[in-house]
DNA sequence: TCATCCCGTAGACAGTGTCTACCTCCGACT
DNA sequence: AGTCGGAGGTAGACACTGTCTACGGGATGA
């Protein structure tokens, strides 16, 4: 019933589609093809999803669980320190951004999911959760919540304009790293305080 | 020939998709549905558009040229000094974003566009060119390509979280505001240096 | 007058998401 | 044991999409 169901067949088109939508990008997610790659005919998804939207919702909450561990363990990994671990969270999520290209695009096409009934949000929201706490640590005179929701909306943004060419920058060998520290110490104020 | 031609064809085609979107979002930009709101057959587009990415791309570059002007009028109608000319554009550009939705949401989605060949970075670049003068001014120790760009990536990051909802604050009577001025005051230093 | 294109029509085709009728097991109940 | 019922997947229809191609018609120029 859950999407740890690694047996039936629910489970197998989540899979089928994380695949797909990895190597291909997200407007390969047809339900036809999700089916097909499942090995099952095309009215079957509409079992367990009745709709297009549902399955793909599925599958982008992969996505946001794979990007909270991802996160989490970036956290935990990092020297101590909120700036740090903060710039560790900031590294991870452009690296998710720029190599799982094709999930994260999924992830924030609004028009493909069930963005406002629950599910999503929610997922997301751990994430975000620490990036609160992190941030408050770092300049505890600042609104937590509006720094949280400023770096992320960076994060985000550079993920977005860099990731398929809106922002070429004179310094291209560099990728988008300067963008990175740039928006990490404006926010954050710079490395050594 | 060019999209200024007000009485062909080509124009009305263009003119039956800005409607469009801007009524009805992105997702209703169906080659066809154009086609019918512009009072010709499905295949009339196909003489001036070869393929239907190409008459969105030419859709999404009257909302780059709107914005470009909106963008002008804002820098010219602000208070000299880049601070204050900055904010004026970063107000403009997110009220952009949010009155126009569906234009915002269809100029930003690159597997819509020819992105990469000519004609749409072109569009979008005196805008970003602006940007890069004024953060110059602002902040004349710094990169001021990777403060601009940091800065519009800031400012698309609030405009597509915000937007949709994935970002919601506390203080949700302000709306998006105190998330610019943070931005706007992280990337430029507070208003009052 | 007649030939030539420009420009739009109309139909076909493969592909899509959704809906519905069917079929085929397998387990439960009498 | 025999039968029933429903869970789970199949298959075809439908309306819609983008693209392609054959056709028409009307103005223009030789």
């Amino acid at each position: 019933m859950s999407d740890l169901d690694t047996t039936g067949l629910r489970a197998r088109l989540i899979d089928a589609g994380v695949e797909l939508v990895t190597a291909e990008g997200a407007q390969a997610l047809t339900l036809r093809e999700i089916a097909r790659r499942a090995g099952v005919s095309h009215g079957a998804p509409r079992r367990y999803f009745p709709t297009h939207v549902e399955l793909l919702s599925a599958i982008a909450r992969r996505g946001f669980a794979d990007l909270q561990n991802r996160a989490a363990k970036a956290v935990a990994g990092a020297e101590t320190g909120p700036r740090a671990q903060l710039t560790a969270l900031a590294e991870v999520y452009l690296d998710f951004a720029l190599s799982q290209r094709g999930m994260y695009e999924l992830m924030f096409r609004h028009d493909l999911l069930e963005s406002n009934r629950l599910g999503l949000r929610e997922t997301s929201l751990p994430m975000f959760a620490t990036l609160v706490e992190l941030a408050g640590r770092v300049r505890p005179e600042a609104d937590a919540r509006i720094l949280a929701g400023a770096l992320w909306a960076n994060l985000h943004g550079i993920a977005q304009l860099w990731g398929w060419g809106s922002l070429r920058l004179a310094t291209d060998a560099d990728g988008h790293a300067p963008l990175l520290t740039a928006a990490l110490d404006a926010h954050l104020g710079p490395e050594e305080r």
